[in-house]
DNA sequence: GCCGATACAGAAATCGCTTACTAGGTTCGA
DNA sequence: TCGAACCTAGTAAGCGATTTCTGTATCGGC
C-alpha cells in the first residue's frame, strides 16, 4: 500500500541479439513500401548516401546519384514524412485553425496561408472548429502532436480570462517546443505570452465606415453585431461608437443588436426590427461583417426597401461577395489572403528561418465606398 | 564497372555501446520537449507503462494510471505524432486535394471531409492545386510522404489518357501502401486500377435541367461551359445534348460556349455574346456550374435584361449563393458536403475499419427550380 | 498448501530516416 | 617524396513512440 519506491532496473542481457533478417515474413498481407534500405541495397551504396542523394546536402559522386536515383525510380520509393520528421529537427508543416473553412472570411485567409507555406515549401493543416469555442484548444493541441512549425488562429478571440489563460498556456507549450502560435486577426495576449500577431485596425475601420455614414447625414444607425464573446465584434462595436462620441452624437442602444456573425441573422433581425419597429426607426445598417449585411440586403429587398434609396447598408471584410451583391455593398477592406501569408512569414521570422523584425504586424484596413450607401430619407423600422 | 553484388553486412561490434545519458547538453538552447522517457521517469514507471495509460488498451492498475496522468500533466507532455505514427502501424490521416477552397463547391465538399475525419478521430489535409493540373500528381505524392490512410481527389478529372496513366500510377503506389485514392465527382480510371469513386450523375443531372427548359417553350439554349479538358464539362456538355436528341432537337454549335468554370468567365463571355449576336441568339442560360450562372444574371442585368423575363438561367451544383442571388437560381443540386463524407467512410470500408460494400457509391441530383426560369420570350444576343 | 490462471509491469526490439564520426583514396604544394 | 587538404562513402547512434516477449506477484480452487 505504500507508494512504492523507484525501482532500479536490473541490466543484464545475457543472450547475444540474434542477427535478425529484416521482413522476415514476406508472405504477409500488410502493406509494403520501399525503404531507404531497400533503395541502398538496389544501388549497391549505404542508406546515409541514398539519404544524401535525396537531400542534396552533401556531395555525392555523379554516377553513384545516378544509380541511386534509379533505384528510387525503379522501386517507386517515397520517403516517409514521419521517418524524416522524427530523425530530423523541422516537419516543414505549419497549422491553421479557422472556424469554419467555408466562410469567404477564414476561406481566403486560409488560401493566404496555404499559398505562402506551399511557396515556402512547407505543407499546411488546416483545421475547422465549426463554432464549437474550445474546439480550438484541442486543435492545437493536435497541432502539436504533429509538430507544426507554427499554429496560426485565425478570427476574433473570446475576450474571457480563462479562455486566455489557456490559450496562453498552450502558446508557452509551444514555444517551449520550438513553434509559434500566431494569432492572426485577433488582439495580443497578455505581455510575455510567446505569440506572433497579425492585427488589422477593427476599430479603426469601424470608426471609419460609422463616420462615413454620419457624415452622409445618418443618425440613425442600426449596428447588427456579431457573437457577444467575440473580440472582432466588441472593437467593431468600439468604433462605432467612438465615431458617435467624436461628433458629440449619441447611440441609442436599442440600434445595438448583437448575434451570429451569419447572413442569416442579418436577415431574420433586420426583417424583425423592420416589422416590430422596436429599434426606434433607422436610416441606415452597419453589418457586423459583409456577411450580415447581406443578409440585411436580403430583408430590405423583400420589405419593399429600395437600397441606398430608402436605407443605406455597410458591411466589414470586403470579401469577393461584397462586389457582386446588387447593390454592391460599402464595406470595409481588409487584406484577407495577405493576412495569412503574413502569418507564415512572421512565424518564420520568429523561428528565425527568415529575416525580419517585430512579433507584431499591423496591416491596413480602408473604405471601399460601392453601391448600396446614399444620403439618408426617412427612418424605418 | 559491374552492377555492384549485394554486400554482405560485416556484423562485428568489437566495442560495447558507452552507456551514454539521454540528453547529454541540456545547456543547449534547442526546443526541449518532454518524452515518453521523461513521463515515465517522473511517474517511476517503463515506456511501455506510459504508452499503455496514453491508449488504454492494455490494462494497467489505476494508481499507476493515476501517477502516470499526474506526470503528463505536469510535464505537460504531448505525443509525437510522428513518432507514433512510425512506431504504430496507421496515421490517422486523410488528405483531400481540391483546385481552390476558397470556390464554394470544393470548401463544401472539403467541409464534409473534414467533419466526417474528425468525427473517425483523423485528421484531414487540405490541399489546393490552384489551377495547376500536374499540382494534383505533385500532391498525391507529398500526402502519400506523409502517409495518408486515404487521399480524396476533388473534382472533374483532365480527359487526358498520359494523365490518367500518372494518376493510374499513383493509385497504385498508395494501394501498395495500403492507404487509397478516392475520386470524389470524378469518373473511374481504367478497370483494374485501386481506387475508391464517389459519383452523381453528372450528365443526368445536366440532362434534367435541359429537359425542363425544354418542356418550357426554350429551344435556343446557350451552354457556357467549363475548361475543355475537365470531365465535368464534358459529362454536363453531354447531358445537355441528349435532351435535345431526346426530343429530336439539333443543337447550333455556335450556343456551345467553353472556358473556366468562373463567374468571371459567365459574365464576360455573356455581355460579349448579347452585344456581337455571333451565337445566332437565344432564350435561355445553361451555367456549366453556378458561378457561371451568377456571371449571366450579373451580364445579363447589365444589358438591361430582366431574369426571367427576358432571359431564363440555370446552374449547376446548387451552391449556397444560388439561393441567395436574385433572382434565385434554378439549379441541379448536389450533396456536396456528403459527397465528402462519402469519400473518408468510404476509404474507412475500403481499408477494412468499417462494415460496408462495394468500391463505387453513386449519389443522386436532383432539379431544385427557383426564380431564375420561365417561359422563352423573344430571343436575345 | 500447491498450482495454474490472471493481472501488471519492464526490457528491448523495432519503425525509417538523418547525421555526426570515421576512414580510404586522390590531388597537390613544399 | 610526404603529408595536408579534399572528396566520397560507410558505420552506427539516435529521434520518440509502440509492442512483443518475459517475468513476477497475487489469487482462487481443490
Amino acid at each position: 500500500m505504500t507508494a512504492g519506491p523507484r525501482r532500479k532496473r536490473s541490466g543484464m542481457p545475457d543472450s547475444p541479439p540474434p542477427s535478425r533478417s529484416r521482413r522476415p515474413a514476406p508472405a504477409g498481407g500488410g502493406p509494403q513500401r520501399a525503404t531507404v534500405q531497400d533503395v541502398a541495397e538496389a544501388a549497391g551504396v549505404s542508406t546515409a548516401t541514398v539519404s544524401r542523394v535525396l537531400n542534396g546536402n552533401y556531395p555525392v559522386a555523379a554516377e553513384t546519384r545516378r544509380k541511386v536515383e534509379r533505384a528510387v525510380r525503379s522501386l517507386g520509393y517515397v520517403v516517409n514524412a514521419h521517418a524524416r520528421a522524427l530523425a530530423g529537427s523541422f516537419t516543414r508543416t505549419v497549422g491553421i485553425i479557422v472556424a469554419d473553412v467555408v466562410d469567404p472570411f477564414f476561406a481566403h485567409i486560409a488560401h493566404g496561408v496555404t499559398r505562402q507555406a506551399a511557396e515556402d515549401g512547407k505543407l499546411c493543416l488546416v483545421c475547422s472548429t465549426y463554432g464549437v469555442l474550445g474546439g480550438e484548444l484541442d486543435l492545437i493541441d493536435v497541432l502539436n502532436e504533429q509538430r507544426a512549425e507554427a499554429v496560426v488562429v485565425v478570427g476574433g478571440g473570446a475576450y474571457d480570462p480563462v479562455y486566455s489563460r489557456r490559450l496562453a498556456e498552450r502558446a508557452k507549450a509551444l514555444n517551449r517546443a520550438g513553434s509559434w502560435l500566431i494569432l492572426c486577426g485577433r488582439p495580443p495576449l497578455a505581455a510575455g505570452v510567446p505569440t506572433g500577431v497579425i492585427d488589422y485596425d477593427n476599430a479603426g475601420g469601424a470608426f471609419a465606415v460609422t463616420e462615413y455614414l454620419l457624415g452622409l447625414g445618418h443618425r440613425r444607425i442600426l449596428y447588427l453585431g456579431g457573437p457577444e464573446e467575440l473580440s472582432t465584434h466588441h472593437l467593431r462595436l468600439e468604433g462605432f461608437r467612438k465615431a458617435h462620441a467624436a461628433r458629440g452624437l449619441p447611440v441609442d442602444e436599442r440600434l445595438i443588436q448583437r448575434g451570429a456573425f451569419s447572413r442569416r441573422f442579418g436577415y431574420e433581425r433586420t426583417a424583425q426590427l423592420l416589422e416590430s419597429g422596436e429599434a426606434g426607426g433607422f436610416t441606415a445598417v452597419f453589418g457586423g461583417n459583409d456577411n450580415v449585411a447581406v443578409g440585411v440586403l436580403q430583408a430590405a429587398r423583400e420589405a419593399g426597401l429600395q437600397v441606398p434609396r430608402d436605407l443605406s447598408v455597410v458591411g466589414y471584410d470586403d470579401i469577393p461577395l461584397a462586389s457582386e451583391v446588387l447593390p454592391a455593398l460599402t464595406t470595409v477592406h481588409l487584406p484577407l489572403e495577405q493576412m495569412g501569408r503574413e502569418a507564415v512569414r512572421l512565424a518564420a521570422v520568429l523561428r528565425g528561418e527568415a529575416e525580419g523584425s517585430k512579433d507584431t504586424r499591423h496591416l491596413g484596413t480602408h473604405l471601399v465606398i460601392r453601391d448600396s450607401t446614399g444620403a439618408p430619407s426617412a427612418p424605418v423600422g
